[in-house]
DNA sequence: TATAAACCCTATTGACATAGTAGGAATTAT
DNA sequence: ATAATTCCTACTATGTCAATAGGGTTTATA
């Protein structure tokens, strides 16, 4: 079991765009890419995927980026990963019902696992992440200006 | 986010191994293919890794077979993915630590992630299985003789 | 209007893990 | 002895993920 580098870097662009755009600025994703190392091409895919999602918003042209969509603590881990991520659920209904446990385990298994996730990631947001940086003592005033 | 085939085969085989070992017999992996629909060989080496774990106890030789070392209400889901899957936590210890942003998402993220992981799996049980596929109203003696 | 800066879309590649195949060695009941 | 079974190792094919690449579209600004 392993979660894709796609969530993670989305949490991380996520919080970047939330913390560099606090003073009302928007944040290119060649912004990002270079304070996260994250490369850019492969950002920007992502990036817009979160905009599908309706997590960011995009400002095009000449001086855009991107902005939340809302504040950090309405942004939960849970929307990340329904945005990056293929659903466990994906695969549940697939498949012939061959034998009872097979589907006993498929189905009892999955939705416990499911709601469980849906559960725990709800409670989760980018807030948690960022007051975490700040509280190692970071200042992010000295970057932001 | 997917959980491999194995952890799901291992699941469906450790429930048929308790439900067909139920009168005392030791269930051989040829069994346990046919009626799962699972390749054979591929399995065995599943079955392997669950002996390894301790989860099943191997009957070498001719009328040979498995049975659990324990009773199913035992056996929690956790220590099937312990034996079966890579865990989410192996990767979390590599990697530079390039910016702050990034280290808080991965050990944030990663450690609340696997403390709910284990929390819930280790709260199901095989039983749980086998008493759902019972109350589906299946008869098991029609198969265990 | 020209230009540059940015977002956006699609296709392709390379690396790697998973799922499965294969052959045979070791063990044991009958 | 023989047949049934577990056990060990190596190989292969397929698919997904991460990343690369190129170019199209939009927009602020001079």
């Amino acid at each position: 079991m392993r979660v894709s580098t796609k969530v993670e870097y989305g949490l991380i662009a996520l919080a970047d765009i939330a913390i560099y755009s606090e003073n009302g600025a928007v944040v290119p994703a060649s912004d990002i890419s270079e304070r996260q190392s994250i490369s850019q091409k492969y950002l920007e895919q992502i990036l817009v995927s979160l905009k599908h999602a309706e997590l960011i918003k995009a400002h095009k042209g000449s001086g855009g980026g991107y902005t939340l969509t809302r504040g950090a603590d309405r942004i939960t881990v849970y929307e990340v990963l329904s945005a990056l991520d293929d659903s466990i659920l994906a695969d549940s209904i697939s498949g012939d019902v061959e034998s009872d446990i097979r589907d006993q385990v498929r189905t009892h298994f999955w939705e416990r696992v499911d709601a469980n996730l849906r559960e725990f990631a709800g409670t989760v947001t980018l807030k948690d992440f960022i007051d975490g940086c700040k509280s190692k003592g970071n200042q992010w005033d000295m970057y932001v200006i």
